[in-house]
DNA sequence: AATTTTGTGGCAGTAACTGCCACAAGTACC
DNA sequence: GGTACTTGTGGCAGTTACTGCCACAAAATT
């Protein structure tokens, strides 16, 4: 790695850092992008090539932590279907354990944000395209889609789930465990299932 | 309803018409409020009373479908809760029905628009959250948040993943067919779990 | 008919984002 | 080590979504 990509990956760190210091202190919305780049020491022409949208500096940690989880499970060798999805699931979560006040971070800018809430959506909704696709060619019939993409959305509800009960824990809790708890409850068919009859 | 609610109410129609029009004819992003606003022969101050912003427009047919389904369960007499869910899914694919092109509009609009799409991810949400707190009143542990919050992701996983084949198909097939099919696998233990377990 | 309420729309302003271009810092070649 | 090429930086002007404010008009109320 040269000295450019080098400096670049220390001003790109930079950037997220202040951000999320100003968004933080003074709020997502009251804090406008040549605050950030001039925080960062930056022009604001500059910060908007590595971050394309405003969105994108909360958003990006999570993007990131759910597709290295992702390219993990490309590159292993492969496992029975349901062992696969826990280990993803494990990953995705040991990624963000990495920096927990991020995480936290990221749920109090979005809490009250609507547009950035919405981002992340996105991301998950990319995501559990990116993972259907993979879940369906480990399915003995790989055009199935409405299996691949039940499947994948339930991975993701569990991740959704358990991150979001420790965040509410305050981040005190083990998301390995959480996540367990969560797994076990399906596995035991104690979640109802939609059923049509009569009242 | 006076003179006053009925103009408001035809001048708002007026606006989502003639968005979803430009919208579908020279694309999302090439469409701007000005000429919507002129389109529908409004100030574009007036439009942004009725739709404060431009995702809005695209995004409210899918809002209202769901919150209209849901206040339906609200004001239904209680029912077990694997019927009360089916019934509130019918409901909303029900609504939809009602303007099939619009629905296969909303999809050709947000899948290659980001922001829109982000939008549609964010009333997803809401709504799971709300559809959640209907849930977890009719557990027999009210304070199961876990249970309740995996139960309407997996009400809205159905719809999404319903309503996705139905726009695949486009727009031939049934939406109450494909939800009974979807339901089915769901039931029959048909969709793989992710389980910890070595390789 | 007079008054109060309420929707309309214009104007000015903010802030996110983009294309373009000059410049400088890093890299590669001799 | 100096020169030429590549590539990141940042300033400037411009577009567009969106907001607050205010004057006006249409509708509801008395």
């Amino acid at each position: 790695m040269g000295i450019r990509e080098l400096k670049m990956a220390r001003t790109r760190r930079l950037i997220s850092d202040k951000a999320f210091e100003l968004f933080t202190c003074n709020g997502y919305q009251r804090t406008t992008i040549e605050q950030i780049a001039a925080a960062a020491e930056v022009g604001p022409r500059t910060l908007y090539r590595y971050f394309p949208t405003k969105e994108t500096l909360v958003v990006e940690f999570v993007r990131t932590s759910l597709f290295d989880a992702l390219e993990d499970l490309r590159s292993q060798p492969p496992a029975p279907l349901p062992v696969a999805l826990n280990s993803v699931i494990g990953k995705v979560l040991d990624v963000m354990a990495t920096d927990p006040a991020r995480v936290l971070a990221v749920y109090e800018i979005s809490g009250p944000n609507g547009s950035v809430r919405a981002q992340l959506g996105d991301v998950l909704w990319m995501w559990r395209d990116a993972l259907a696709g993979e879940v369906a060619q480990r399915l003995d019939d790989p055009s199935d889609h409405v299996t691949a993409q039940l499947t994948a959305a339930f991975a993701i509800n569990i991740i959704e789930v358990v991150v979001r009960s420790w965040v509410n824990s305050g981040g005190t809790a083990d998301m390995r465990t959480l996540a367990d708890e969560t797994m076990a409850l399906l596995r035991d068919g104690k979640i109802p299932v939609p059923t049509p009859g009569q009242a």
